[in-house]
DNA sequence: GAGCCGTGGTG
DNA sequence: TCACCAAGGCT
């Protein structure tokens, strides 16, 4: 076969020429960034930008980063900030998680390395948030090691440049072997971004622009037909609903009843309003609903409306039932809040939503 | 390994 | 409307 024809071989030199060839011409300028061929951006923002944007698009991701290091300027900064605040800062970009295991990781940071992050993939995937991708993403990006990033763009890419038809997950430690041929010695936090670059603005889920791709020829599921095909999946199960009655409890000042979740778990750590249990099955009858009220003996009237939101696994529809208490002493876990002094807490989206429907329902 | 964990955009 | 998807990590 004619090495114009080839398809991509694992030991082709040339691919990784031809993407950083295209990654200077087309390369985004994002926040977090530093030109191509120029010098390693900070560790700290790489880090920062590394862990918002697990499994989250880069516009969601631009004013938090920039609110964050606006706020905390250096891993020592947020390191010295209570979690409340970072979790507040953090509300609406979604997988809590992230926020607590940020927090922790920026003490470790401070305590166990000085407040300079270590520049080995081994040292950062020791680190509370940090997982393989990462490390590896870190260790390439602020610090200029040969590291394999695989991220879901990565494995998109390489399904298609060795049209791997095998599915993921399963597929995954292939494309993981494919990848790490491929990675360079040298330019290895551009290689990086440039492979993350191409999943996201040219290899992309459904439509891909092959014409625009500098390895449009050794892509062999280009050459196939089937790139849009590629990487293919299981099968996903279907979410159920959940339902649940919301308590929008007020004060003679009306002041609103918020409480805190529990530390683990969905929305870990945040602030809600008080509500049943979310269930599947039955809808809850109003006296069986009541049996969970933050206070009892009050009058509880229906608001019109149903609050609507998609977790993860699952689909939530909320009710919402409204009382005024008077003079009442907050229930334990519990505490009285002014509307307007809303905005500075750690609501996630659902309970803004929640929050919107009682309003408007008064 | 597989389930859990948010949110917003897209076709 | 709805399933899919995004620079994943933890248990």
């Amino acid at each position: 076969m004619p090495s114009s024809m080839a398809s991509a071989s694992a030991a082709d030199p040339s691919l990784p020429a031809l993407l950083l060839a295209w990654y200077d011409r087309h390369a985004r300028r994002l926040p977090w960034r530093t030109p191509p061929g120029g010098p390693a951006p900070d560790p700290y923002g790489v880090w920062l930008s590394e862990v918002m944007l697990q499994q989250t698009t880069v516009a969601a991701v631009i004013p938090y980063y920039q609110r964050f290091l606006a706020r905390w300027p250096t891993v020592r900064d947020l390191a010295a900030a209570p979690l409340d605040d970072v979790l507040t800062e953090w509300a609406g970009l979604g997988y809590y998680a992230r926020a607590r295991n940020l927090h922790k990781c920026a003490m470790a940071v401070t305590e166990r390395h000085g407040g300079v992050f270590p520049d080995t993939e081994e040292a950062l995937r020791d680190l509370p948030g940090i997982g393989a991708y990462t490390a590896a993403a870190v260790a390439a990006i602020a610090f200029g090691r040969r590291a394999t990033v695989v991220d879901g763009n990565v494995e998109r890419v390489m399904a298609r440049l060795f049209a791997v038809e095998d599915p993921l997950p399963g597929s995954k430690g292939e494309l993981k072997r494919l990848a790490d041929t491929l990675t360079p010695d040298s330019r290895c936090g551009d290689y990086a971004q440039a492979v993350m670059d191409l999943g996201a603005t040219v290899c992309t889920p459904r439509s891909p622009s092959c014409l625009a791709c500098p390895w449009q020829a050794p892509c062999a599921a280009r050459r196939s037909g089937i790139a849009e095909e590629l990487p293919r999946k299981d099968r996903k199960a279907a979410k159920p609903v959940r339902r649940g009655v919301a308590f929008w409890l007020t004060d003679d000042d009306g002041r609103v009843l918020l409480r805190r979740r529990p530390e683990d778990g969905l929305l870990g750590g945040m602030i809600e309003v008080p509500s049943t249990p979310w269930r599947e099955g039955s809808p809850w009858a109003p006296e069986e609903a009541l049996e969970h009220a933050p206070l009892r003996g009050l009058r509880w009237t229906p608001l019109p409306g149903l609050v609507r939101h998609t977790f993860t696994h699952f689909h939530l529809e909320l009710t919402l039932v409204a009382a005024t208490a008077e003079a009442a002493q907050p229930p334990a876990a519990a505490r009285w809040v002014a509307l307007p002094a809303l905005g500075g807490e750690a609501l996630p989206t659902v309970m803004r939503k929640v929050v919107r429907a009682a309003v408007a329902g008064l």
